[in-house]
DNA sequence: AAGACGGGCAACCGCGGAGGT
DNA sequence: TACCTCCGCGGTTGCCCGTCT
Protein backbone atom coordinates (compact mmCIF):
# COMPACT_ATOMS: atom_id res chain seq x y z
CA UNK A 1 0.00 0.00 0.00
CA UNK A 2 3.18 2.01 1.10
CA UNK A 3 3.00 5.17 3.14
CA UNK A 4 2.62 8.63 1.90
CA UNK A 5 5.14 11.24 3.46
CA UNK A 6 5.11 12.62 6.63
CA UNK A 7 5.39 15.97 5.14
CA UNK A 8 5.63 17.13 1.88
CA UNK A 9 9.48 17.84 1.21
CA UNK A 10 9.04 20.28 -1.77
CA UNK A 11 10.06 23.84 -0.23
CA UNK A 12 10.63 22.30 3.57
CA UNK A 13 13.98 22.81 5.12
CA UNK A 14 16.72 20.35 6.76
CA UNK A 15 19.66 19.93 8.37
CA UNK A 16 20.70 22.25 11.54
CA UNK A 17 18.51 24.51 12.88
CA UNK A 18 18.98 27.94 13.85
CA UNK A 19 18.37 29.80 16.93
CA UNK A 20 15.24 31.94 15.29
CA UNK A 21 14.10 28.57 14.54
CA UNK A 22 14.34 27.33 17.63
CA UNK A 23 13.28 30.62 19.18
CA UNK A 24 9.37 30.26 17.23
CA UNK A 25 9.11 26.41 18.01
CA UNK A 26 10.23 27.38 22.16
CA UNK A 27 7.80 30.15 22.08
CA UNK A 28 5.02 28.40 20.13
CA UNK A 29 4.79 25.24 22.23
CA UNK A 30 5.66 27.03 25.64
CA UNK A 31 2.41 28.90 24.55
CA UNK A 32 0.18 26.09 22.61
CA UNK A 33 1.83 22.88 24.09
CA UNK A 34 2.13 20.60 20.86
CA UNK A 35 -0.91 18.86 20.66
CA UNK A 36 -0.58 17.69 16.26
CA UNK A 37 2.90 17.46 15.20
CA UNK A 38 2.07 17.56 11.91
CA UNK A 39 0.02 20.48 12.38
CA UNK A 40 2.79 22.28 14.68
CA UNK A 41 4.93 23.92 11.97
CA UNK A 42 2.70 25.80 10.00
CA UNK A 43 0.97 27.79 13.43
CA UNK A 44 4.29 28.05 14.54
CA UNK A 45 5.59 29.42 11.00
CA UNK A 46 8.52 27.00 10.89
CA UNK A 47 9.40 25.85 7.41
CA UNK A 48 9.63 22.32 8.24
CA UNK A 49 8.26 19.08 8.97
CA UNK A 50 6.38 18.15 11.74
CA UNK A 51 9.02 15.06 12.76
CA UNK A 52 11.64 17.31 12.73
CA UNK A 53 9.86 19.78 15.21
CA UNK A 54 9.01 17.10 17.38
CA UNK A 55 12.91 15.42 17.63
CA UNK A 56 14.70 19.11 17.92
CA UNK A 57 12.07 19.83 20.94
CA UNK A 58 12.49 15.76 22.77
CA UNK A 59 16.37 15.93 21.85
CA UNK A 60 17.51 19.98 22.36
CA UNK A 61 15.01 22.33 23.31
CA UNK A 62 12.84 20.93 26.29
CA UNK A 63 13.28 22.90 29.22
CA UNK A 64 14.17 19.47 31.05
CA UNK A 65 16.98 18.12 29.66
CA UNK A 66 20.21 17.07 30.94
CA UNK A 67 23.20 18.10 29.08
CA UNK A 68 26.98 17.23 29.30
CA UNK A 69 28.97 15.06 30.30
CA UNK A 70 27.90 11.41 31.51
CA UNK A 71 28.88 10.72 35.46
CA UNK A 72 29.95 7.34 36.25
CA UNK A 73 26.68 6.27 37.85
CA UNK A 74 25.08 7.29 34.83
CA UNK A 75 27.40 4.87 32.62
CA UNK A 76 27.26 2.16 35.04
CA UNK A 77 22.84 2.44 34.67
CA UNK A 78 23.58 2.39 30.77
CA UNK A 79 25.90 -0.64 30.74
CA UNK A 80 23.34 -2.49 33.10
CA UNK A 81 20.43 -1.65 31.29
CA UNK A 82 21.49 -2.40 28.01
CA UNK A 83 22.79 -5.82 29.24
CA UNK A 84 19.09 -6.25 30.35
CA UNK A 85 17.24 -4.10 27.02
CA UNK A 86 19.28 -4.32 24.69
CA UNK A 87 19.08 -1.50 22.17
CA UNK A 88 16.29 -0.27 23.82
CA UNK A 89 17.30 3.12 24.46
CA UNK A 90 13.53 4.73 25.11
CA UNK A 91 13.37 1.90 27.75
CA UNK A 92 16.42 2.92 29.14
CA UNK A 93 16.01 6.66 29.16
CA UNK A 94 13.33 6.03 31.39
CA UNK A 95 15.65 5.04 34.18
CA UNK A 96 18.15 7.67 33.48
CA UNK A 97 15.98 11.33 34.03
CA UNK A 98 16.29 14.05 31.80
CA UNK A 99 18.69 12.05 29.14
CA UNK A 100 17.15 11.58 25.70
CA UNK A 101 17.25 8.41 24.53
CA UNK A 102 19.39 9.73 21.32
CA UNK A 103 21.70 11.17 23.55
CA UNK A 104 22.27 7.66 25.45
CA UNK A 105 22.21 5.86 21.75
CA UNK A 106 25.13 8.40 20.78
CA UNK A 107 27.00 7.99 24.28
CA UNK A 108 26.56 4.39 24.03
CA UNK A 109 27.75 3.57 20.05
CA UNK A 110 30.81 6.43 20.57
CA UNK A 111 32.09 5.23 24.16
CA UNK A 112 30.57 2.89 26.20
CA UNK A 113 30.75 0.12 23.28
CA UNK A 114 34.40 0.75 22.39
CA UNK A 115 35.01 0.54 26.28
CA UNK A 116 33.62 -2.66 26.61
CA UNK A 117 35.31 -4.08 23.65
CA UNK A 118 38.72 -2.79 24.57
CA UNK A 119 38.00 -4.45 28.29
CA UNK A 120 37.08 -8.20 26.07
CA UNK A 121 33.66 -7.88 26.86
CA UNK A 122 31.16 -8.17 23.74
CA UNK A 123 29.05 -5.29 23.68
CA UNK A 124 26.25 -7.60 22.58
CA UNK A 125 26.25 -10.04 25.38
CA UNK A 126 27.71 -8.29 27.92
CA UNK A 127 29.83 -11.66 28.46
CA UNK A 128 33.80 -12.08 28.00
CA UNK A 129 34.02 -12.95 24.69
CA UNK A 130 35.53 -16.36 25.28
CA UNK A 131 32.63 -17.24 27.55
CA UNK A 132 29.81 -15.43 25.59
CA UNK A 133 28.52 -18.66 24.41
CA UNK A 134 28.62 -20.66 27.38
CA UNK A 135 25.73 -18.92 29.60
CA UNK A 136 24.15 -17.15 26.61
CA UNK A 137 21.15 -18.84 27.13
CA UNK A 138 20.43 -18.31 30.89
CA UNK A 139 21.14 -14.25 30.39
CA UNK A 140 18.88 -14.31 27.43
CA UNK A 141 16.29 -15.22 29.50
CA UNK A 142 16.77 -13.16 32.48
CA UNK A 143 17.19 -10.37 30.45
CA UNK A 144 13.70 -10.97 28.65
CA UNK A 145 12.02 -11.35 31.62
CA UNK A 146 13.31 -8.33 33.17
CA UNK A 147 12.56 -6.95 30.07
CA UNK A 148 8.88 -7.90 30.74
CA UNK A 149 8.92 -6.71 33.68
CA UNK A 150 10.53 -3.66 33.35
CA UNK A 151 7.86 -2.57 30.71
CA UNK A 152 4.81 -3.72 33.00
CA UNK A 153 6.19 -1.35 35.24
CA UNK A 154 5.94 1.43 32.69
CA UNK A 155 2.75 0.65 31.81
CA UNK A 156 1.40 0.45 35.42
CA UNK A 157 3.17 3.92 36.04
CA UNK A 158 1.43 5.60 32.56
CA UNK A 159 -2.34 4.00 33.23
CA UNK A 160 -2.79 3.40 36.66
CA UNK A 161 -1.60 6.28 38.25
CA UNK A 162 -4.93 6.21 40.75
CA UNK A 163 -5.11 2.26 41.30
CA UNK A 164 -1.03 2.32 42.13
CA UNK A 165 0.30 4.74 44.29
CA UNK A 166 3.29 6.12 42.24
CA UNK A 167 6.81 4.78 43.04
CA UNK A 168 5.07 1.52 44.25
CA UNK A 169 4.88 -1.49 42.20
CA UNK A 170 2.49 -3.97 44.07
CA UNK A 171 2.60 -7.12 42.57
CA UNK A 172 -0.59 -8.78 42.26
CA UNK A 173 -1.01 -10.81 45.19
CA UNK A 174 -4.57 -13.16 44.88
CA UNK A 175 -6.05 -16.40 45.25
CA UNK A 176 -5.98 -18.39 42.15
CA UNK A 177 -8.54 -17.56 39.26
CA UNK A 178 -11.56 -16.61 41.66
CA UNK A 179 -9.39 -13.32 41.85
CA UNK A 180 -10.13 -12.59 38.80
CA UNK A 181 -12.74 -10.33 39.10
CA UNK A 182 -10.49 -8.08 41.00
CA UNK A 183 -7.31 -8.71 38.83
CA UNK A 184 -9.90 -6.98 36.19
CA UNK A 185 -8.88 -3.54 37.37
CA UNK A 186 -5.51 -3.88 36.98
CA UNK A 187 -3.30 -3.49 34.15
CA UNK A 188 -3.21 -6.86 32.26
CA UNK A 189 0.29 -7.24 32.07
CA UNK A 190 0.62 -7.61 35.84
CA UNK A 191 -0.65 -10.97 35.16
CA UNK A 192 2.83 -12.25 33.73
CA UNK A 193 4.25 -11.08 36.99
CA UNK A 194 1.38 -12.79 39.06
CA UNK A 195 2.11 -15.56 37.47
CA UNK A 196 5.63 -15.58 37.95
CA UNK A 197 5.02 -15.09 41.48
CA UNK A 198 2.65 -17.75 41.41
CA UNK A 199 5.23 -20.58 39.61
CA UNK A 200 8.14 -19.29 42.48
CA UNK A 201 6.24 -18.59 45.73
CA UNK A 202 4.15 -21.88 45.54
CA UNK A 203 0.76 -20.28 45.89
CA UNK A 204 -0.24 -21.31 42.56
CA UNK A 205 0.61 -25.02 40.65
CA UNK A 206 1.03 -24.39 36.92
CA UNK A 207 1.60 -27.38 35.10
CA UNK A 208 2.85 -27.15 32.11
CA UNK A 209 0.03 -23.83 31.04
CA UNK A 210 0.76 -21.47 28.52
CA UNK A 211 -0.17 -17.51 29.85
CA UNK A 212 -0.77 -16.07 27.15
CA UNK A 213 1.44 -12.61 26.66
CA UNK A 214 -1.16 -9.64 27.05
CA UNK A 215 0.44 -7.26 24.84
CA UNK A 216 1.94 -7.69 21.31
CA UNK A 217 5.11 -7.19 23.20
CA UNK A 218 5.21 -9.74 25.87
CA UNK A 219 6.14 -13.13 24.69
CA UNK A 220 4.56 -16.25 25.66
CA UNK A 221 5.80 -17.50 29.08
CA UNK A 222 5.27 -21.24 29.43
CA UNK A 223 5.40 -22.30 33.62
CA UNK A 224 5.63 -25.64 34.55
CA UNK A 225 6.84 -27.28 37.53
CA UNK A 226 10.08 -27.99 37.29
CA UNK A 227 11.12 -25.29 34.76
CA UNK A 228 10.00 -22.15 33.29
CA UNK A 229 11.09 -20.55 30.32
CA UNK A 230 9.79 -18.29 26.92
CA UNK A 231 8.68 -20.40 24.08
CA UNK A 232 9.92 -19.97 20.46
CA UNK A 233 8.92 -16.59 20.03
CA UNK A 234 12.25 -14.82 21.30
CA UNK A 235 15.54 -17.19 20.92
CA UNK A 236 16.45 -20.10 22.89
CA UNK A 237 18.69 -22.87 22.85
CA UNK A 238 15.57 -24.88 22.05
CA UNK A 239 12.15 -24.34 22.00
CA UNK A 240 9.99 -24.81 24.71
CA UNK A 241 12.10 -23.83 27.75
CA UNK A 242 15.07 -21.87 28.26
CA UNK A 243 15.83 -23.56 31.34
CA UNK A 244 15.84 -27.32 31.29
CA UNK A 245 17.99 -27.98 34.18
CA UNK A 246 16.21 -28.76 37.93
CA UNK A 247 18.84 -27.43 39.42
CA UNK A 248 18.98 -24.50 37.94
CA UNK A 249 15.21 -23.63 38.56
CA UNK A 250 15.54 -24.91 41.91
CA UNK A 251 18.54 -22.40 42.93
CA UNK A 252 16.31 -19.47 41.14
CA UNK A 253 12.93 -20.50 43.16
CA UNK A 254 15.13 -20.38 46.19
CA UNK A 255 16.55 -16.66 45.56
CA UNK A 256 13.02 -16.02 44.51
CA UNK A 257 11.81 -17.29 48.30
CA UNK A 258 14.41 -15.34 49.95
CA UNK A 259 13.32 -12.38 48.62
CA UNK A 260 11.85 -10.59 51.36
CA UNK A 261 9.40 -7.81 49.41
CA UNK A 262 8.85 -10.18 46.29
CA UNK A 263 4.82 -9.86 47.38
CA UNK A 264 4.71 -5.94 47.64
CA UNK A 265 7.92 -4.52 46.29
CA UNK A 266 9.15 -1.01 46.90
CA UNK A 267 10.75 0.20 43.74
CA UNK A 268 13.36 2.19 45.78
CA UNK A 269 14.85 -1.18 47.01
CA UNK A 270 14.87 -2.92 43.59
CA UNK A 271 18.57 -2.16 43.06
CA UNK A 272 18.77 -4.54 46.03
CA UNK A 273 15.71 -6.88 45.18
CA UNK A 274 17.13 -7.61 41.57
CA UNK A 275 20.72 -8.53 43.56
CA UNK A 276 18.79 -10.75 45.66
CA UNK A 277 17.37 -12.76 42.70
CA UNK A 278 19.61 -13.02 40.22
CA UNK A 279 22.95 -12.44 41.92
CA UNK A 280 23.99 -9.59 40.73
CA UNK A 281 22.97 -5.81 40.40
CA UNK A 282 21.80 -4.86 37.43
CA UNK A 283 19.85 -1.83 38.34
C1' DA B 1 49.96 26.55 8.06
C1' DA B 2 47.10 23.53 5.82
C1' DG B 3 45.20 19.32 4.42
C1' DA B 4 43.79 14.63 6.05
C1' DC B 5 41.59 12.04 9.24
C1' DG B 6 38.57 10.49 12.81
C1' DG B 7 35.34 11.17 16.65
C1' DG B 8 31.16 13.11 18.39
C1' DC B 9 26.66 14.29 17.91
C1' DA B 10 22.47 16.43 15.84
C1' DA B 11 19.33 15.28 12.62
C1' DC B 12 17.15 12.38 9.09
C1' DC B 13 14.87 8.20 7.44
C1' DG B 14 12.05 4.28 7.38
C1' DC B 15 9.45 1.07 9.93
C1' DG B 16 5.94 -0.54 13.03
C1' DG B 17 2.32 0.13 16.45
C1' DA B 18 -1.80 2.47 18.04
C1' DG B 19 -5.91 4.53 17.29
C1' DG B 20 -9.52 6.41 14.39
C1' DT B 21 -12.82 5.91 10.54
C1' DT C 1 -11.98 -5.81 8.63
C1' DA C 2 -9.37 -2.85 5.91
C1' DC C 3 -7.38 1.28 5.39
C1' DC C 4 -5.39 5.62 6.83
C1' DT C 5 -2.95 8.93 9.78
C1' DC C 6 0.01 10.06 13.29
C1' DC C 7 3.50 9.22 16.59
C1' DG C 8 7.54 7.15 18.51
C1' DC C 9 11.51 4.33 18.02
C1' DG C 10 15.99 2.63 16.43
C1' DG C 11 19.36 2.69 12.77
C1' DT C 12 21.98 5.52 9.97
C1' DT C 13 23.92 9.60 7.90
C1' DG C 14 26.54 13.57 7.39
C1' DC C 15 28.35 17.79 9.20
C1' DC C 16 31.37 20.06 12.44
C1' DC C 17 35.40 20.36 14.95
C1' DG C 18 39.58 18.87 17.16
C1' DT C 19 43.86 16.36 16.43
C1' DC C 20 47.46 14.60 13.74
C1' DT C 21 50.89 14.67 10.14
Amino acid sequence: MGRSPCCEKVGLKKGPWTPEEDQKLLAYIEQHGHGSWRALPLKAGLERCGKSCRLRWINYLRPDIKRGKFSLQEEQTIIQLHALLGNRWSAIATHLPNRTDNEIKNYWNTHLKKRLTNMGIDPVTHKPKTHALASAANLSHMAQWESARLEAEARLVRHSKQVVPQNHLAVAVAAPSSSSSSLTTRPQCLDVLKAWQGVVSGLFTFNADTLQSPTSTLPMLNLNDNNFGWNSSIPCESSGTCLEKPNQMAELKERLDNSMELHEMDCSSESAWFQELFGFNAL
